[in-house]
DNA sequence: ATTAAATAGGACAAAAATATCCGATTTACA
DNA sequence: TGTAAATCGGATATTTTTGTCCTATTTAAT
């Protein structure tokens, strides 16, 4: 569904995002560790969404990255999903098509509209608040 | 959401159906022709959906691929998806994590249930059959 | 000022996905 | 029986994704 990197990237802004309740700055070093990812890829990925102002970055010592509380609530899933993915997931023919749509669909394209519009919708309105309370309070987890 | 080769799959598996449904053998050519898809690498996904019962190869001259009207039925888009890539767009998490479930899920894991019970439903009630006769009335489309 | 700790970013490496090439095998027909 | 047309299958090549390494730069504290 997602690629590597924006798996990671969801992870890492979740767990970011929990620190930050705290008033925690976190570190790279730390985030890869708690979401279990490889260290200097997740760096990759952080300059991204750092560059797209989906994280703050603070160079030099006791430096990391934070997302203050009003970020959390404005920044959804799909800001994410965008800054790394792109929109490929909801655009695009379901079949690799270059142009498919309703004057001249694929095979599969208004079965697939119906899912994608339910995915778009589901990542565009799910906050990253939403996604960081619940495991403020253990009911979810980002590695096992 | 599905890799190349499994896009290509799909519609390789539609346009020989549709072939068949006219009594038509097709060759390895003329589907990569039809589909717009890269002649070896269609040769390949061909030799794997003809392992998996998808479709059914003839060698020689005068060979090719056919489906018969039977197992257009039968076969669900799943069936090809399955073959081709697995079941990772089902099961799995979103955001890769080894084990997530409902006893210890990741931030997104109920909505992703959603979503891919959706997509999967989708998948298992779609017939080959039902794709391919929009084609044959000249409803959908394979290329452009 | 110096130092230690941190991100930034370029270059490189490995793995996976995508794609090509070519010879072996099979088959129908002349 | 020979030949042309077709799939099969192994080896190889290319591209993309994933991942690593190293140096430069920034920053706070001493």
């Amino acid at each position: 569904m997602f690629s590597k990197a924006c798996e990671y990237g969801i992870r890492a802004s979740t767990y970011i995002a929990l620190q930050s309740l705290e008033g925690r700055r976190v570190s790279l070093k730390e985030i890869a560790d708690k979401i279990d990812s490889p260290v200097a890829f997740t760096a990759k990925i952080l300059q991204l969404l750092s560059k797209n102002n989906i994280v703050d970055s603070q160079k030099g010592a006791y430096g990391g990255f934070e997302i203050n509380r009003k970020q959390m609530d404005i920044l959804k899933l799909s800001d994410i999903v965008d800054a790394i993915d792109g929109d490929t997931i909801y655009a695009g023919c379901g079949l690799g098509l270059k142009e498919c749509n309703s004057d001249k669909p694929c095979p599969v394209h208004d079965k697939f509209v119906d899912i994608r519009n339910n995915l778009k919708q589901m990542l565009e309105n799910t906050s990253l608040f939403e996604m960081t309370v619940g495991l403020a309070v253990g009911l979810t987890y980002l590695k096992q």
